[in-house]
DNA sequence: CGGGTTTGACCTGCGC
DNA sequence: GCGCAGGTCAAACCCG
């Protein structure tokens, strides 16, 4: 593992960061997602809940949801593509796996992280891609507003492993 | 026993 | 208006 190679997937959905100053490494990078996008006002706090799901014969009072609210709110996606031979990608946070998906036009299934702390609504999915299963994607949604519980040496040293490529 | 994973059901948005 | 695709939740199960 760990063999640099020159693949540049486009992503048309995803939107791609741009790596100025990677010497930063991941962490500079999350400063320069922020930096890059001035609109992130992520307030996933006050993000709508939909609480749906179980309304099979369970007695739980289904709340109907405003759909009306303030859903306005567009929340930017950086997705990143990684050579892994693994999905699960450890950048330092614990997640937890609420979904997993199979999305048409690919054979694996995509899945659904979310950050384990409390106020920290971040949200992560990994895709893989069907003609290359070598090529991880994996898209970060929100940011995290608390540190890391693991070492960012450790953090760094998984940077090494990802290749990160910007398509442009 | 607790946290995390799994799986199925259900909801919403979009396209036709 | 219906169907499809994508996304989320919740109960159950599994593992440390």
């Amino acid at each position: 593992m760990g063999n640099p190679a020159h693949h540049a997937y486009n992503s048309t959905d995803l939107r791609q960061f741009q790596s100025s100053k990677s010497s930063n490494g991941f962490l500079g990078l999350m400063s320069e997602m922020g930096a890059s996008n001035n609109m992130i006002t992520n307030n996933f706090s006050s993000q709508g809940k939909s609480v749906g799901g179980s309304g099979t014969s369970a007695p739980t009072v289904r709340l109907g949801m405003k759909k009306g609210d303030q859903k306005k709110i567009r929340k930017p996606r950086y997705a990143f593509q990684t050579r892994s031979q693994v999905d699960i990608l450890d950048d330092g946070y614990r997640w937890r796996k609420y979904g997993q998906k199979a999305v048409k036009n690919n054979k694996f299934p995509r899945s659904y992280y979310r950050c384990t702390h409390q106020g920290c609504n971040v949200k992560k999915q990994v895709q893989r891609l069907t003609k290359d299963e070598g090529v991880v994607v994996t898209t970060y949604e929100g940011m995290h507003s608390h540190p890391i519980e693991k070492s960012t040496d450790n953090f760094e040293h998984i940077l090494s492993q990802m290749q990160i490529y910007t398509s442009f």
